[in-house]
DNA sequence: GGGGGCACCAAGCACGCGCTTGGTTCGGAG
DNA sequence: CTCCGAACCAAGCGCGTGCTTGGTGCCCCC
């Protein structure tokens, strides 16, 4: 009895296979929502239509869950940021491009810059996780040049610390997320504009 | 056999003891280093060198520590802005005293500013803690507020608005206690200091 | 110098967790 | 028609968790 079963069952694909992306992105949601730790294998899922041990087919443990979400997520992203930069232009243009890839980031992958604010500090507990302080390293080392490059040059204020100025940036920008919904007022580039005028020309009238 | 004891055994003085006050200190450097969920009472209570039955005779629950942690802070920090308001001046003197206080509270309160910051939206479903909520809106309101005048009177930029200001504001001081060390190169005032000189001015030269 | 009560110990219970195991269903290739 | 393998189920194991219970050592006050 009560043999429902879903729609369709797929053709092979294996590795990165659609069902797998799906679950993805369906723990992506929960752990965005309630935290990795406090999210239960059983409510992943649920949430796909499944039992808990199912899962167990797709993925090894649930750390391979959020690790994929997160390297995945990552990867996309240090790309742009090595495409913007190698485009070229002024310092404030590239800061200007910099800001608004990151901001557009916010649309496809909400939950995984959320899930990647939230459990950092716990993952890095981790080995496995170490790569994420070597692509925050990265990203940090990307952004502090092209600020360095605007101070050196005169575009920016010479009285600003590189380091300060760069983690100013990055906070405003990312914990951002934890506010912004696609369907409000601003979309995320024009939220962009504004943070971006704000960081660059200030508040004061 | 290995009936080594704790130096003191404290006098009466119940409810608002000293002991009580150290052990929350104690949970709440654990709660900022690993997360709320992730520390065990077994962790909290062997760092204050017991067994974790005994924090039962200080503590009904493992929700109550962290309720006194947050609470007690929040009101603390609540009634500081308050006073800061009434004292008056201009708009842009009044949020210069709100930045300063807010950085000025990371020296003694670093673990539950935090501990705030990352367990904020996962104690929020528990009706327990919805007065956090209730909190926040009263810090929203009071910056917010501040910031409307400043733009009424001619102050702050007229193109700005002021919701996302004050968001961009409050994002941009709070995340910085993740990096932020009291023994590092700048104190949090001098952070303050360079924070609102940005949010102010802005970082073009 | 006896008693009250604070702070703690020692042991363990019930539960929910991540994960495992052996078996079942069913589309598609030969 | 057969058989393979992807996708899933049903059941449950072992472990760590928050918390409980009954009892003990020791300081302070009278």
């Amino acid at each position: 009895m009560s043999t429902a079963r879903r729609p369709a069952r797929g053709r092979p694909e294996s590795e990165g296979s659609e069902r797998r992306a799906a679950l993805v992105a369906l723990a992506a949601e929960l752990f965005a929502e309630r935290g990795y730790r406090a999210t239960t294998v059983r409510e992943i899922a649920e949430s796909a239509g499944v039992l808990s041990g199912s899962l167990y087919h797709h993925f090894d443990s649930k750390e391979s869950i959020i690790d994929e979400l997160l390297s995945s997520y990552l990867d996309e992203l240090l790309a742009q940021y090595r495409a913007i930069v190698s485009e070229g232009g002024t310092s404030i243009e590239v800061l200007g491009r910099l800001v608004q890839a990151a901001f557009n980031s916010f649309d496809r992958h909400r939950a995984a810059i959320t899930v990647f604010q939230n459990e950092r500090q716990y993952l890095l507990n981790f080995p496995r996780f170490s790569y994420l302080a070597k692509t925050e390293l990265a990203f940090s080392r990307l952004w502090s040049k092209v600020i360095r490059e605007g101070i050196a040059g005169g575009e920016l204020r010479a009285d600003l610390d590189a380091k300060i100025v760069q983690r100013f940036m990055r906070d405003a920008i990312w914990v951002s997320v934890r506010w912004y919904r696609p369907a409000g007022r601003l979309t995320s580039g024009q939220l962009g504009e504004q943070y971006l005028s704000m960081m660059l020309d200030g508040m004061r009238a």
